[in-house]
Parts: C-alpha cells; sequence; structure tokens
DNA sequence: ATGAAAGCGCTAACAA
DNA sequence: TTGTTAGCGCTTTCAT
C-alpha cells in the first residue's frame, strides 16, 4: 500500500488519497472539488482517506492546472523607517487577510526599498512568474506609472484609496472619504481659532493634494484662508522642522493651530513646540490623522482622525475577489473618518 | 509565429520562446539555468526572445516540477491592536525580505488571530498545500507546540531569538542578547537606584523568563534584589495599571524606577506616571526595551535597549537558505541588544 | 551541442 | 456514478 519507502514518508498526493480508497484520482477531484456525481458512500471513503494521510491539493499543482494560484500580492515601496513608524501598512495587512485566509488565499508582500525602479520590478516578477492573481495598492500617486504598468501585465489590480481623478482602477474607500478632515477644521473653528496651519504630505501623494482641498473649502465656508500651508515628507525630522519655522513668527502672525498630514508627524510636532516652551494645548492646538495608538499614550493626548484602515483591508480584498470572479463576503462598511477629540486641541488663548 | 488569438496576447510560455529562437525547448530551459552544453549563439537567441517576449519561468511550474516554490512563510499570531503599535513585526519583515528579494524568493504572510487552533491551521495549510519551502518563527513560548508541529509537517524552520532551552529548531539571535538589559540595571544603579520595579511580558514567552533571570542578576552583583515584579500581558493598559499599583505605594516603598518589558508600555507607564502627578524622571525613572521610533517622539525621550531588529530578519532569513542548502550571504553581525540613554532616566531623588 | 519525451500533482473532458 | 486520459509549463534524462 506503501509506495514510499518507509522512514520517509513523502507527501501524500491525490494518487495515494485515491488508492487508500480504492477510487480513481478523478473522484477525489471530484471530492474535494465539489463537483457532483459522487455516491454518500463513495465520497465518505475519499474524505476519510484524505483525513487519514493528512492530504491536500497541492497548491502549485493546482495553479499550474490553469486555475488560480490563491494568492495576491502587495508590494510596499518605502523606507523602513517609515514602515516602521507607520502602522498602516500592518493594519492594511491585517484587514486584507481577514478576507484571504477564510477563502485559502495567501497574501505574498514585498517589501522593496525607494530606489526608483524597485517597484516597478516587484511588480513586474509577480506578473511574469505568475506567483498572484492579482495586486492590492496603496498610497496612490499623481501620474502614478503603476496602473499602466499593471494593465500591461494584465495583473488585476485594487487600489486602496482615492485614485487620481480617471485613473483606471478599481479602488475603496469610504463613502465620505473627506468628513474626518472637515470636522476637524470645524472643530478648530468652534474652539475659535482663526490661524490655522496645515502642514502636509508629499506633494505627489493624491491624498495630500485632495486634503488641501478639502482644508481650504472647509475654512472658506466660514469666509478664511489657511493661514499657512506647509510640504513634508511624512517624517518626524520634517514635522519639528515645519513646526519651528511656524512658530517662529511673532505672536501675532504665528498659528493657534496646527494639523498635521499625520499621527507621527503631530506628535514630534506636538513636543518639538513643547520644547520650545508653548504650551499645547494653552498656547497651541494640535491636530493629527489616522489615530494610531501612539496617539493615545503621548501626553495631552493627541486629537485625531480615526480611518477605518482594517475595514479598507477587507474591502479591498472583497474587491479583489469581485474582480477575480470569485465568490466573496458583501463588502464591508467602511467607516468614514472620523475626528476623535482628545486633548491636544483646546479654546485659542486669550491674547491671541 | 503567433499561435494566440492577436489581442489576445496571453502569458508567453517556453515554448513560445523556443519556437521564436528557433530551437527545442530543453535549449531554452538549460539557458535559463545555466546547464551547460549550449553554444554562444544559440544561447544569446535564446536570451534575445525571451528578452522580447518579456518571458521568465513560471514560479508555479517550476515549483511543479519538484524544485522549490521559491517562498517562505510566516505566520503572525497576534491581535491586530498589539501588531499596530509594535512595529517589531514589520521590522523583521523588512529584514527577511532584503535577503529574499534577491534570491527570488517571496514572503508569504498570514496574520491570523488570537484563537486557539488558528496559528497550528496556518502552518498545516502552508506544509499541506505545499506553498512555502520553509517557515520562519518568532516569539517563543515555553513548551512552544510549534516546533514539534512543524517537525512532522516536515517543513524546515527557523526561529528568531531564543528557543526554550533544547528546542529542537534552528535559531537566530544576538551574540550577548542579554547585554542591554544588564547595561540598562547598571544604568540605574549608577544613578543611585535601589528600588526598581520590572514590569515584564507574559510569562509563557521565553524572553520573558530570561529577560527576567537577566534582571535578577545583574541587580545580584549588587547584592539587591528586584523591588517587584509584576507580569503583563504587553498591552497599553497593562502597563498603566502596573504603574498606578507600583506607584500607590508610601513613599519609603515607591520604587525609584520601573523597567518595562517593551516602549509602548513604558510610555504609556511614563504617561500613566506623570497624570497621577510624578515628575519623570525627577521622581520616577523609566526605561523601556526595543527603541521604537516612538521613544524619541515623546516628552521626556525614552531611554530605552534598542534591538537590531532588521539584522535579525536578514540573518533568520540567511539561515533558511542555508537550511534549505541553498547559496546564501554571509550571516550579518548582529549588534547585541544596547542601552539608548535618553531622558527618562536620571539620578534617584534626594529624599528616597 | 541539441532535441524528444517522460513526468511533477492536479482538473476536466470524455468514455464506460 | 465512476474511471481514463490529455494536458498545464517546466526540468531532466537519454538519445542523437
Amino acid at each position: 500500500m506503501e509506495r514510499r519507502k518507509p522512514g520517509k514518508a513523502a507527501k501524500p498526493t491525490i494518487a495515494d488519497v485515491a488508492a487508500l480508497a480504492g477510487v480513481s484520482v478523478s473522484a477525489v477531484s471530484k471530492v474535494v472539488n465539489d463537483r457532483g456525481g459522487i455516491s454518500a458512500p463513495t465520497r465518505k471513503r475519499v474524505l476519510d482517506a484524505a483525513a487519514k494521510l493528512r492530504w491536500s491539493p497541492s497548491a502549485t499543482a493546482v495553479a499550474l492546472r490553469g486555475a488560480r494560484t490563491r494568492a495576491i500580492g502587495m508590494v510596499a515601496g518605502r523606507s523602513t523607517d517609515v514602515l516602521a513608524t507607520d502602522p498602516h501598512f500592518t493594519l492594511l495587512i491585517s484587514g486584507i487577510e481577514r478576507e484571504l485566509a477564510p477563502a485559502d488565499f495567501g497574501l505574498l508582500l514585498h517589501i522593496v526599498g525607494e530606489e526608483p525602479g524597485a517597484e516597478e520590478r516587484a511588480y513586474r516578477r509577480l506578473a511574469e512568474e505568475r506567483r498572484v492573481d492579482g495586486v492590492i495598492l496603496t498610497e496612490s500617486r499623481i501620474g502614478d506609472p503603476r496602473f499602466e504598468l499593471l494593465r500591461q501585465l494584465r495583473l488585476p489590480a485594487v487600489l486602496v484609496g482615492e485614485p487620481w481623478r480617471e485613473d483606471p482602477v478599481a479602488s475603496v474607500g469610504a463613502e465620505d472619504q473627506e468628513a474626518g478632515l472637515r470636522d476637524a477644521v470645524r472643530h478648530l473653528l468652534e474652539w475659535g481659532h482663526r490661524r490655522i496651519a496645515y502642514v502636509s504630505g508629499p506633494e505627489d501623494r493624491v491624498h495630500t493634494v485632495y486634503r488641501r482641498r478639502v482644508f481650504r473649502s472647509a475654512l472658506a465656508e466660514r469666509g478664511l484662508r489657511p493661514w499657512r500651508v506647509l510640504v513634508s515628507d511624512f517624517s518626524a525630522q520634517d514635522a519639528v522642522a515645519a513646526t519651528r519655522e511656524l512658530l517662529a513668527a511673532d505672536a501675532a502672525e504665528r498659528p493657534t493651530a496646527i494639523l498635521f498630514a499625520n499621527d507621527t508627524m503631530a506628535v514630534a510636532g506636538m513636543n518639538a513646540a513643547r520644547r520650545l516652551g508653548f504650551d499645547v494645548p494653552g498656547e497651541l492646538s494640535v491636530l493629527g490623522h489616522d489615530d494610531l495608538p501612539l496617539g493615545e499614550l503621548v501626553f495631552p493626548q493627541l486629537t485625531t482622525v480615526a480611518q477605518d484602515v482594517e475595514a479598507l483591508g477587507r474591502a479591498a480584498a472583497v474587491e479583489m475577489f469581485r474582480l477575480l470572479d470569485l465568490p466573496h463576503s458583501p463588502p464591508p462598511a467602511i467607516r468614514p473618518p472620523t475626528l476623535i477629540p482628545r486633548e491636544s486641541t483646546g479654546p485659542v488663548a486669550d491674547g491671541s
């Protein structure tokens, strides 16, 4: 019965199962794939044999057979540093996995540096070697070359977040992606702030541009304009520099509140301000974006805008299944970004 | 020449390349795999054809053929929460990828919850479906069942960090894993601290036990004993609770310094202390572990022990290649854990 | 130096 | 209801 040398119990194959169950391989195949045409007793014998042998179909063979690889790819083109400070990526992955795992899909991850071309090479390899059925992307950029590349490679793609205008790509995002930032601006206005500065992300990011627009329009509703807008690269150092620059002005010219593009920057900026002797929120209100756990740990706790990142991940996976014509769960509801008022924002000081 | 319907340029196969080059498929195979027996001109024509068709061997077919899947698996059995606060995992992955990518290996990631059995199921699937050539593990536990499971599954495994006594598993770690913590204790002693408390990680973690031992022995060198040792679950809430408990005592009974098992806990504990009205480091010194970027962002900046996590990841990947009998780079040097003195520790207060 | 052909483990069309 | 068989794209003897 054992075709293998004893002591060298190699991986069982469908043929071993068929032999043990006393049926043909196709019978086994039909059973595991729930094609009809199998009698109940046969079915049971096959299932028993498979269980006893601890066999499940080889993903490789199934993939080769022409079906799917049952793996989704993801490429992170970021420096380790940013990756380490910002759990955005981890949360996203965690959400994606939540959907992939039950469907027995894997997530193939590539973390490449920021060297030019590294990301493109990673996608090419994924496609040419046919390792994945599709890829999930984040952080769309203006004039993002990845969509065209993936179209050429015929790799199904889903973008998390907003595409640039008419970028031809499937994407997932909250219904009202702008809600949180708009609320944040109103929150500051209600507290009497009129000189509000914004430290935005890199210019080439789509969401940078979109958010800046929201910032302006939320202020415009009250007839105001951004006090100052600085562009940063998301790093803590940049946030510190920006904060110093903003606070270097005379009292009458200083912003009374600063909005940062993300929580890491907000925390860095907040501490820079405090080292400069400014009380937060007494003399300066600080607002972040993303609601990292970090925000609750610092003192004062950070007022921020929460994003439902995990739901975004799940939605992306569901959308991918839809693209691949696979059965999938209903798309999850994605909470719109929401203001989380905490301690780093407060009423504008008397003198200001 | 084109076997495909026009406009439907399906993925090229080795046969397409062979046809275009006017040679047999086996010739193409020999060229791409650098087996000998191919004349220079033939070789060139094959390479040209492959380039023109943008062909590379299908990973699936190669894997099926019996070679390797060229993928390494990793299973994270943690709640999303912890994953989001602690970039340890991300850094590790980033290090692993640095080695895998050049070798054209992929990293197949599974994030499973903490439900019992979820992790085991993930490993089983990885093995039974033959999706990966091996797996990399972290966070070894006392009596860790994973090693036996993986042995049964015949899945090569590499552990990052210290195995429990004679756990039969390949592992990578710094030469002197205890250096940092020992230095940290000395650092506190030099500043006059005598009542030093330790808030450790979960009891079932191997490193918890090892570190506690180091803590005790470093104190014993000076004839001292731990003031108090509390066990936590790594969460920020637990750190807050532990800190409150430690500070609730009378002045004479209160620790003058607290060591936390990781930075997240240290930051949470530090802020809990400050909310209680204690000055850090004036009245209480706080020490973390891991050197998360977070530590530099908070105020006061956190004194901590830095681990070379990325090097650990690279070392794990290299060790995996060694296990698989594959060519590999020399194992990277792993910096031993190092004390990073910053602002959260200082001399013990006069009154104490 | 080159090529023909046998599988790797599986699915699906076709026969029985 | 069940079994036989031809590939999926590739590597590898074994001829030539």
